[in-house]
DNA sequence: GCAGGGATGAACT
DNA sequence: GTTCATCCCTGCA
């Protein structure tokens, strides 16, 4: 089955819809903002989670495409990636910059989450977007469609560059970062 | 039992 | 620009 979420394949190869998934308006309980930088994993490369097979804690990524996968990352922080590809292959993307959405409701919210003022220190890395969105375990496993989650369709075209990954040792070599070009909300400037 | 992690923020040169 | 402590849970020996 093929899920079609804001115009995007989530049964095609991972990289595809991470560059899909630039400009693409993320919601959680009605806060967020357009996503402009993503990361690709797949089970064929040592840096993915799922690269080591089915466990407890990867299961949502060798479930259903189109859904939601948070885990704990040193301890401390939550990631939220979308689930792609198909059931028992695994494969995600993790959505690492917002660029927070043009809304005082939301923003005050996630000003409020992340105890700070700076917009583009509101969401700019994997670990603050969730703070900012209120992203948890609770979140795990959520179909993309569905109440708290939205996707809206991006409204105009973006440039999309691709370059190597962040904060992984292994397979860093892949192209498989994405972000906007010239995006002032990206965690770090793009590296070719 | 233990090493290390898809990160962040503060404290540095 | 760079290092460094810190969070605690997962996965494998």
């Amino acid at each position: 089955m093929v899920m079609d979420l804001a115009g995007i394949d989530f049964s095609a190869p991972s990289p595809e819809v991470a560059r899909r998934l630039i400009g693409v308006t993320l919601l959680v309980d009605g806060v967020g903002g357009r996503i402009v930088e993503t990361e690709a994993y797949d089970a064929s490369e040592p840096a993915s989670h799922c690269y080591a097979g089915l466990t407890e804690r990867n299961f949502s990524m060798f479930g259903q495409p189109g859904r939601s996968y948070v885990y704990r990352s040193h301890g401390l922080h939550w990631c939220l990636n979308f689930v792609c590809r198909e059931p028992d292959h695994g494969a995600g993307v993790l959505i690492r910059a917002l660029e927070p959405l043009d809304d005082a409701a939301g923003l005050a919210l996630m000003r409020e989450r992340r105890g700070l003022d700076d917009v583009r220190l509101l969401c700019s890395g994997p670990g603050r977007l969730a703070q900012a969105l209120g992203v948890t375990r609770a979140h795990n496993n959520l179909p993309l469609d569905a109440p708290p989650l939205v996707l809206l369709p991006r409204r105009r075209e973006v440039e999309v560059l691709a370059g190597m990954r962040i904060g992984i040792s292994k397979a860093v070599e892949l192209p498989w970062r994405f972000v906007e070009a010239g995006s002032r909300f990206l965690s770090k400037p793009h590296r070719g």
